[in-house]
DNA sequence: GGTGTTGGTCAACGGGTGTTGGACAACGGG
DNA sequence: CCCGTTGTCCAACACCCGTTGACCAACACC
């Protein structure tokens, strides 16, 4: 029992590999098929392994999502740099976690159809990006709205690029994108009230 | 079969009125539930009659998705008002066409997992919004690029609002909404080029 | 070196799905 | 009034899903 709280400790269990395979499997199944078409046999044969596994580790498959997709947009501090560059800057950071981290688009996609996804993503919503959008809008009250106007934003983009792949919006640059909505967001953001 | 063929010039079958209730009743099970968990019984139940008939009618799942799910945007000629409205206009226009018409959030949540109707999408978007940026923006080579911006905020409101729905959202009034956007979509089709 | 704990496999269950074909009812022209 | 066409229902098929419990293998400790 010393030993196994020595190895608790230290954290290094031998199913831990396991355990992170059919994460990852989960991870890019949740994220191309969605929630219904990701089936735990094919998470399971992903991840070579036995689909009762999935069941031991996660108990259910909604189990299995909540411990697969959990999600840190890792948002700068706005302060940080000139206030007219927000927009910009918050544009770039979305693209770049957008394509480092298929999480994003195994939210979106399982949150259209997934009542837990959404609440998960509301929940983003308020505890991430609103405190963002708190420290730099004109108006503190009026955080959640304008919070909301860039995800409305950023997430049609998405949508429109990771998810539906129109090649319109596909074939644009990095550069391009925060040319074009860089301003978009700057205007949510610290624009005054319309 | 004269007497066949008057009756199908005038189209009165007796069939028609099962017919549009299973389309109605797919409409609506397709916008809430998506393309998986709209299941041809649940439609059938809804529609009061047998899940055989639905195959009759329409052959297959695929079939019946597509018979109920044509979207016609209805969108106004861009010349008719004054250049510097048509933002708002469009937006307006959207939203109001997004709460009539349940077709709209049905092919939204389908589009995000079935590439059939994703691929119904790139079609609308292509010939009936892409037409409308050619008319109007400074350079007609980039119609494609400056629709698919527009659609993406427009969607991305729309998946916020109706699909998600972000309480922040939600509670806005379409006057609120064209205020915020209008401007967006009016730089898109028509500011010059970033 | 036995022995209990842990990691993993196998086969099955109950239920829901899309889909099919055959039987029955209602209408409409001769 | 009969009969063919048309509309509808019923029962079933084959498949796939999430989930379960019994069984086996390997390791760690006495």
């Amino acid at each position: 029992m010393s030993e196994k709280h020595e190895r608790e400790r230290q954290g290094a269990r031998r199913s831990d590999a396991t355990r992170a395979t059919i994460l990852a499997a989960a991870r890019e199944r949740f994220a191309t098929d969605g929630y219904e078409r990701a089936t735990i046999r094919a998470i399971a044969r992903d991840a070579r392994i036995d689909p009762s596994m999935v069941m031991r580790y996660f108990t259910n498959k909604e189990g299995l999502f909540a411990a697969a997709v959990t999600l840190d947009l890792q948002l700068p501090d706005p302060t940080a740099f000139p206030r007219d560059e927000i927009g910009r800057r918050l544009v770039g950071h979305f693209l770049r976690m957008w394509e480092e981290n298929e999480v994003l688009t195994a939210l979106l996609r399982v949150g259209t159809t997934n009542p837990a996804a959404a609440e998960r993503m509301h929940q983003v919503l308020r505890e991430q990006l609103a405190p963002v959008a708190r420290r730099i809008c004109p108006v503190p009250e009026e955080a959640p709205v304008r919070a909301a106007l860039c995800a409305s934003q950023v997430l049609g983009l998405a949508l429109s690029r990771y998810v539906l792949r129109f090649p319109s919006t596909v074939n644009l640059s990095h550069e391009q994108i925060v040319d074009w909505l860089g301003p978009t967001v700057q205007r949510y953001l610290t624009a005054k009230t319309p």
